[in-house]
DNA sequence: GTGTTTGCAAAGTGTTTGCAATTTA
DNA sequence: TAAATTGCAAACACTTTGCAAACAC
């Protein structure tokens, strides 16, 4: 019960940020327990059920903060909200259109082939691949 | 000067839309002249430098009518615009991040292999790639 | 104590909507 | 003339910001 929380100071400690409350509550819910896609908007409410207090704004703050320090990922997948990815490794994503459910593709499943060529003065951040699906048609 | 439009015309009646003042200027901005990739204020921007007036909302209004009648295709790559692209079938794409310009992958450079399972009660709609491009380190 | 972080409420941004006036067929 | 379309301004949803109070070291 108290243990596990050492491992997230240091997480937090070694990219340079305070080891905050909020923080700490936030971190623990998004790096214990595997791969998680989530919005702001989930990652406030689950915080609440968990019963920590902390504001819509400092889960935003702390989102970016995050990704700043490469402790997540953002994924683009939908005009209308920001999605967040434990897994920071380019890896490709299923995304419901009818439900908002963001999800890991199986490993194996889809390869990309070839690299393409950075045009002049640029270079290639990440890759990834979006398959949008939707309910089958009857 | 006016034979182009007949072809706009049948384009739009084509796909059961009035071809209004609005609708064809807009659709010869979008048509005219190879693929395109355009947010709503940039076509609102281009209308207006053509001498045009369309409001905005009609804009929007007309960019999803297209997408819905499979004229245009929606592009999410960037959580705060929507992107249309004039080229409707699956095509993968550079994102520029620091200027938002969105551009194809010239073809060959990239190719997915494999194709994922869509999960029980679902179909693939669509599948692309986004290679995403910053300014290169110095 | 000093600088960082938090929370609130207000402001911001791109997008959508309601509805009267206009246009198309 | 009947139905579709447009434009305006207000409404929206998500996200960001300014700043005083609370907190970490």
């Amino acid at each position: 019960m108290n243990r596990p929380y050492s491992r997230i100071i240091e997480k937090l400690r070694a990219v340079g940020l305070r080891p905050t409350r909020q923080r700490l509550a936030l971190a623990k819910l998004l790096f214990e327990g595997g791969g998680r896609h989530i919005t702001a908007e989930m990652l406030h409410s689950d915080a609440r059920v968990a019963g920590i207090r902390v504001s819509l704004a400092t889960v935003y703050n702390t989102l970016h903060q995050f990704t700043a320090s490469n402790l997540l990922r953002e994924i683009v997948v939908d005009a209308s909200r920001s999605y967040f990815d434990t897994t920071i490794h380019d890896h490709h994503h299923f995304f419901f259109e009818d439900s908002g459910v963001l999800e890991d593709i199986p490993d194996g499943q889809l390869a990309l082939s070839g690299s393409p060529i950075a045009p002049p003065g640029t270079k290639i951040k990440s890759m990834n691949v979006v398959v949008r699906l939707t309910r089958e048609a009857a």
